[in-house]
DNA sequence: CTTATTTATATCGTTCACGATGCAAAAGTA
DNA sequence: TACTTTTGCATCGTGAACGATATAAATAAG
């Protein structure tokens, strides 16, 4: 039993890595009419709660690099979901905000997360369980998060 | 409160992607020296329970589709680390083997996971409360792994 | 007021992840 | 046996993620 601990069942990081790949493909019904992506739905929600946000506070709330925020928020522009203009008290920063077809979305999109919490029950039978994980991710992102930016 | 179920911080597979990706990113320190990715980890990882498998029993393991299991299999076949060859009863198969250089490997993989435990006990200060998700994680895939199939 | 440093984005290259499609071998059917 | 369907894998295109690097503007230091 030498290497015991490299046995696939044991491990808690491929569980969160498969089961987040796995819901994500739980949103595809819901988005792909929208014509979104996961990641551009997220963005969403956050330009929802507030409009008109630095490329900086989007990657900030949703722990992504810009790096990754950039080419997204390029795409949406692309496909008419943002705008993205310049700063106007710091011209370095690009302000990106919802446009007319965004927020009508959100209409159609207010209804997502109830579907997808009744899939969830329909699917596993329960709901509880995995409400009651929350806690637990959010302390594993706390910590999670300054350890890679302290690297 | 119309929109209040849009909200990020009610999101559970939010939390889902991004615990993932920031445990991912821990493993980096222990990979990196290795010289190998995480998903390409994994792939070791079955391969170390048992050497020799077809493409589609990697790629039903990881749950992943073929076509990411290919591309990834080239490249760790590039970088010395599988020998891919043809089956012998079904030819369409294709067998995925270790080499010396990845059985190798094993000893020094042999300590990360206790390494990513211990940062988790550091960071967060207790373990228990994620090995308690273990079953739950398990339940959400197991129950998301079907409507993926079915769809 | 220069010069140095930090900050906000952007660009580039590599590696996934996956839908759509292709193709050849295997299995099933007429 | 000839034909159809299924299966196993590969290829292609698109969209993330992210490390490394670049660039210009803002800020700090001298």
């Amino acid at each position: 039993m030498e290497y015991e601990q490299l046995k696939l069942d044991n491990q808690l990081c491929f569980r969160l890595y498969t089961a987040a790949r796995l819901t994500i493909g739980a949103y595809h019904p819901y988005l792909d009419p929208l014509g979104i992506t996961y990641p551009q739905y997220l963005v969403l929600l956050v330009l929802w709660e507030q409009d008109k946000q630095p490329v900086n506070d989007i990657a900030h709330k949703l722990f992504l690099e810009t790096n990754t925020v950039t080419p997204l928020l390029q795409r949406m522009e692309k496909s008419g979901l943002v705008k993205r203009t310049k700063g106007k008290e710091d011209t370095r920063q690009r302000i990106v905000s919802l446009t007319k077809k965004s927020i009508e979305m959100r209409e159609q999109a207010k209804h997502i997360p109830d579907c997808l919490s009744d899939e969830i029950i329909r699917i596993t039978g329960e709901e509880e369980e995995f409400v009651r994980m929350i806690p637990s991710l959010d302390k594993l992102i706390e910590g999670l998060k300054c350890t890679t930016n302290n690297k």
